[in-house]
DNA sequence: GCCTTAGTTCCATCAATCTCGAACTATTGG
DNA sequence: CCAATAGTTCGAGATTGATGGAACTAAGGC
């Protein structure tokens, strides 16, 4: 089951989800999902070892950007675009259009 | 002289400005920059050393945040608006609309 | 039951970052 | 010229964060 900790909207923290955003792998990863709608984290791994895209996957889901569902023996991940959106408006949607500019 | 190294707009990366923000007392600078238009450093050191300070208005600097200007004696800083909200539209709009919320 | 798949957790290592004191630089004032 | 002011730069110590290997866990398939 889907028994990964994950914050509500109210407990989160600007600071975090900035932090979550200011690493490229993690950058990459939140644009993929924006542009794929949800995906298993293997999918999104870039060749990277489990581990190290496991860790990137929690950070961003300590800070409110992820949702992991478990389903089945694969876990699939989604923004929390609505929820993000209620606490930071327009933050992540700005983040998103900065797209291909680095 | 202002001969202090300020990135053109060109050069802003989208990484390194969320990590310049991401970070607790940076954040308070950018807010009482917009708040205030201008300030010095000292205005708004918050009770901490001179050297910690000074960290991060680089961080600020180099990431594209904050413009330092030499005024006589004083270093004058301000937020680089118009420059960031055409390169990464709404972004620090949307940094200082969450203000309040942590 | 056993194996595979898909991740997570644990651990160690290494690189960045934050903090702060101390020394240095530039500008103004006496 | 000497002192004061406002920051910067340097250097050390402590914390945080990234990376990746190895062992562990949960769910399905045979």
């Amino acid at each position: 089951m889907a028994a990964m900790k994950h914050p509500e909207a109210s407990e989160f923290r600007l600071e975090k989800v900035l932090h979550a955003l200011s690493d490229g792998v993690r950058l990459g990863i939140v644009r993929q999902l924006a542009a794929e709608g949800e995906a298993s984290c293997g999918a999104l791994d870039g060749g990277r070892p489990k581990s190290s895209v496991s860790h990137h996957f929690r950070v961003l889901r300590e800070a409110g950007l992820v949702r992991t569902t478990t389903f089945g023996v694969t876990h699939m991940n989604s923004l929390r675009r609505a929820e993000l959106d209620a606490r930071f408006p327009g933050l992540l949607a700005a983040v998103l259009a900065a797209e291909g500019q680095g």
